[in-house]
DNA sequence: GCGGCTTTGGTGACTAAGTCACCGACGGGT
DNA sequence: ACCCGTCGGTGACTTAGTCACCAAAGCCGC
């Protein structure tokens, strides 16, 4: 397979831009570069200018804040078929990164250069309607990330990132502390309350790895709190 | 003073559109419509449909969120010189607004229908430019508000808020309640908060009203969390 | 002015969460 | 075997949030 045949149809993977425009398509297929990083690596992050925008096709990209405490804290995460929005902020408009961009997987994703970007927002109505849409998304997402942190108990939100992390998967490999990241607490608080879910026979930990036993009671304690 | 010798120039009060070039200047000033709305509008809010980008000339509109629990939090301020990205983004995006905008004073905007934004979108790269820019900054500003949410302690946030509040004037207008909604927090926890404040001589409290008497106090109370 | 009402703020008792200091257990490396 | 860095556990304490209530201040009609 080349580059060429896999470049002809990733923007398909892009349920957002499903009616955009032919000349528009091509322009985005030409001008955009795939490229493929591995695990771990930092995409973008105060200090790094950003010169293209992402779209990612495979894998996830963890984004992060990191505060001047030097406390961390998980913000979201883009999947495929979605694009970065924070690349594309930072690409046209104000000022630095605040959060960085870290590939929890391997990821592969088309690089769009700046220029092109413009052109395209610029050329398409229904490009302009994919980014809209993106950085709406993702404020209103904020939003909801606001409203769990101020007023959502503890136990409530780690039951629901086990669940989230997990995906189907009953065995989780992660530290506490990296746990704690996600929620922006301690990782005391996380020990603790692991340990409560395991004395309730919901989940059995081991160094570096949960395994969720019970998923219906962590299900019911992580939804409970939409009820309230 | 006519309607147009106004409309002539508001585009003047926003720093960021300096660059806008005649075409599309013309094109905003003449087909936006300028509004004049009391204190305490609901300028926009779940189940209202955006049909206009804001433009804000004069006063301010705090944005605030209700959570399914009833609770609520105020998100941020938009003032003068600077348009209203919730209006954006619900515009050419995604879904519903989740958060509220309410005017805290009497506030003069000017309303640029949807396809006339749309338009300018398309024609004006300056008008581009403003645009994203306000997206990147209400974006790294919510980055700042989960931060200091997840990370900083009460008795800071009051502080800074006071001070926000206040702009100068020593007499601040609130109840408790208020200031409570404005960090997310319960209204027990402000009340003594205050009447610790007040304890060391640095505010003095009546029904309806917080009296600022030592703002330095405050000041490096609410700055120590910077250097920690 | 009087009685009832709402709004505002105060309080104690309790629970939840975060902080601090420290310890021990595990798992590589050499 | 030993050293060390990571990982998790723990007690004691502080801070924040919750719950249930009460009292004072303003407001309104009469």
């Amino acid at each position: 397979m080349t580059a060429e045949s896999e470049s002809r149809d990733w923007v398909d993977l892009f349920p957002g831009l499903s009616q955009l425009e032919t000349p528009a398509r091509q322009v985005l297929l030409q001008r955009s570069t795939l490229i493929d990083v591995p695990a771990g690596t930092v995409l973008f992050g105060p200090g790094k200018t950003a010169e293209h925008m992402l779209f990612l096709l495979e894998g996830t990209v963890r984004v992060q804040h990191l505060s001047d405490s030097g406390r961390e804290i998980v913000l979201y995460r883009v999947g495929g078929g979605e694009s970065c929005v924070l690349t594309t902020a930072c690409l046209m408009g104000y000022a630095e990164y605040s959060a960085e961009g870290i590939a929890e997987t391997e990821v592969r994703a088309a690089a769009v250069p700046r220029l092109v970007f413009d052109d395209l927002v610029a050329q398409s109505p229904s490009f302009r309607n994919f980014v809209f849409t993106a950085f709406s998304r993702r404020i209103t997402d904020l939003f909801l990330v606001i409203d769990e942190i101020a007023f959502q108990r503890m136990d409530v939100r780690l039951a629901q990132r086990l669940l989230e992390i997990s995906k189907g998967d009953d065995r989780i490999e992660t530290t506490h502390q990296r746990l704690a990241v996600e929620l922006g607490t301690a990782r005391e608080v996380v020990s603790r309350q692991l340990q409560e879910f395991q004395r309730r026979g919901w989940i059995r930990q081991a160094r570096g790895s949960v395994h969720i036993q019970d998923r219906e009671a962590l299900l019911s304690l992580a939804e409970d709190a939409a009820k309230a």
